[in-house]
DNA sequence: CGGGATCCGCTGAGATACTG
DNA sequence: CAGTATCTCAGCGGATCCCG
């Protein structure tokens, strides 16, 4: 539980490299980031394919760094919406770079469905934290 | 052999994400920009804790991506050289956004052999190519 | 609905030994 | 020196069950 990142990655960069390269972790963000705040289930529709577990574990640790918002809201049946935070703002801005560097390397290929995020989406994802 | 990057990551940024969330790979990249061009041997000081197995993976993985480039002299005893491609240069410099933002989050931690690349050891791991 | 707990299989990473 | 080949083990991630 307390694996964060030591051994050989205790520089600020592996930190951060160690959360985006968890496996789903990329997608979660992309898919927040490019579709607004979500709730749970939505997330995990989304997603598709992702276990409850890997889900939770990663929004966890996502949220634990500041990067997603967790609101729970105490009703019956509860919800929980997640969303982006002012800091992810400046990560996806990064993301995005990178995005960018790969699409002039390997060309854009599709599949991805969030390969260019819509601003409003972004704004709409940081509109509740 | 062929487990490039299917499934859910096919979008430009996760194969670029995916080569960099390799375990050791951010640790050979940091090391070529900041030291320099270097032979297998170094390298496998210098990364510290990486198998041999590893290591060779990851520098194929990387020369195929055109990110560092393997020098063959054959000689005997054969030296190999090690170098990061120009194509290494646009990705470090993200590389180094993303670790401003990492330092501006966590603060700036010891232990990172690497955390300030010399512009000066950049080019000359360019130098090569 | 949103998740925690538990079990379990599979692959990925290390260690070791060997080769050109 | 610069790798390759093989074995082995564990830790990650999926599936399932259950709770608030």
């Amino acid at each position: 539980m307390a694996r964060l990142t030591n051994d050989r990655n205790s520089c600020p960069v592996s930190i951060l490299m160690n959360l985006l390269s968890g496996p789903w972790t990329m997608y979660i963000i992309w898919t927040l980031s490019t579709s607004g705040p979500m709730r749970f289930g939505a997330l995990h529709r989304q997603v598709e394919g992702i276990s409850t577990k890997m889900l939770t574990e990663r929004l966890r640790m996502l949220e634990q760094e500041g990067i997603v918002h967790r609101h729970y809201e105490p009703t019956v049946p509860p919800q929980v919406t997640y969303s982006l935070t002012e800091r992810a703002g400046e990560l996806v801005a990064i993301l995005d770079q990178l995005n960018g560097l790969a699409q002039r390397w390997y060309g854009d290929l599709p599949g991805c469905g969030a390969s260019q995020p819509q601003p409003d989406a972004l704004e709409k994802a940081t509109v509740l934290l």
